[in-house]
DNA sequence: TTTATATTATACCAATCGGTATATTTTAAT
DNA sequence: ATTAAAATATACCGATTGGTATAATATAAA
């Protein structure tokens, strides 16, 4: 299907549009579902997320659900890549904008940030959320959080090896230690900042966290 | 009923043994399901943690459980409370045993430590567990966890207070900023080790911890 | 416009959920 | 040892759980 009009239409140019013309009825519900419930697993977690839930949250009956995924574990994996590949998206536009590691480096904080009021998921950081709701209880989900770490933390090393190259930051600096404390920090500093319900906790935990990225240079 | 003993004998003394005289079948049973079921809910989460998960971590029936509980919601406190409870005598432990401000700050490092493996509560550190849990859920427990980590950054903030009075720790230091700021360094860390498995990550992020508190003279 | 197919809704399933009334057993004071 | 009370077990409750078979409907190609 996508192939007929792939074949002698100009890639680089249609691709968009293409993929647009191409996504049938269910495709958009299997979106409209996921955009719905990802904030409420987020909040909610797994198990704390029933089907009624679900069809509470879109609109749509259980038959409708289940025509669209398998179970509610597709629902739950779904979601969890809705949330943060909607952050990556949002994170690589603002680090784009930067030119140094060490701004680069910032603008994690104030991206994070975003997740103590509202942001595109509700209910803090997917990551963290997801990590501690699955850890003991859900293999298949847990995988998919260890993977977002595990890709975030290259993120930074690439970004701190860059770094090093430029001779921003100080040569003999450990890249992995770098990247695991600035997601230390900022996960830890999200748990606190949302239960505390207070900003400045979150603020003084990021003004520690600055002191120590710009120390690194 | 504790009056009639504690009247005529020396409160010092026989505290420890009066508690114990003094504590009935009922009173028994009560710890110990609260004993068997505290890693069930720090590993499985509130809504994760079923009444059967219950009867079955206990060999006891459903009519034995709210005999000495009024609902779920009891057990999932009281739990919560064993959890912390077991930790603060922990760390109280280990504090008192070190001399100098930075030293107790480190012993932190090793206490939560334990955590990553097996540790008296399964299933990684309550505190963040449960805030993570209760966080968008269950308001009783958020406030229980919410109080957890007021007292925590107390102590520390108490710890830090001397230290700048014994000229340990510099002047100007800001002793909350320190406490929020150990504190997500330590939870960031035990969620990416928990998540990755990797005592190598730990110890990283621990590193960055420990210069940090060494810096603070 | 017809028609096959894809999608959604209805109605149901067994299993489990948290919780309770009551019967039985165990405890502990007399 | 007796007995009243406390503690535990049994058997059940309605509601909700995740999931499914099937009927009704909407879609989209011919």
């Amino acid at each position: 299907m996508i192939n007929k009009f792939a074949f002698n239409i100009p890639i680089g140019i249609y691709l968009h549009w293409q993929l647009k013309i191409t996504m049938t009825k269910a495709e958009k519900t299997r979106n409209f579902i996921v955009e719905k419930t990802a904030p409420i697993f987020n909040m909610k977690g797994y198990a704390g997320t029933s089907l009624n839930d679900i069809t509470a949250a879109t609109g749509l009956t259980k038959g409708s659900i289940y025509g669209n995924f398998a179970n509610k574990d597709e629902v739950a994996l779904a979601a969890f890549d809705y949330n943060f590949n909607s952050n990556v998206s949002k994170i690589e536009a603002e680090i784009s904008k930067k030119d140094t590691t060490k701004e680069k480096l910032l603008a994690y904080i104030s991206i994070y940030q975003s997740f103590l009021v509202g942001g595109i998921s509700q209910g803090g950081c997917p990551i963290l959320n997801t990590a501690i709701d699955a850890d003991d209880t859900h293999p298949a989900l847990r995988e998919k959080v260890l993977k977002a770490v595990l890709s975030w933390k290259k993120s930074i090393i690439k970004l701190v090896e860059d770094g090093i190259s430029n001779e921003e930051i100080k040569v003999g600096s450990n890249p992995e230690q770098i990247a695991l404390t600035v997601i230390a920090m900022i996960e830890g500093g999200i748990m606190i900042s949302r239960l505390t319900n207070k900003i400045e906790n979150w603020n003084l935990i990021m003004d520690s966290l600055k002191k120590y990225i710009n120390s690194l240079g």
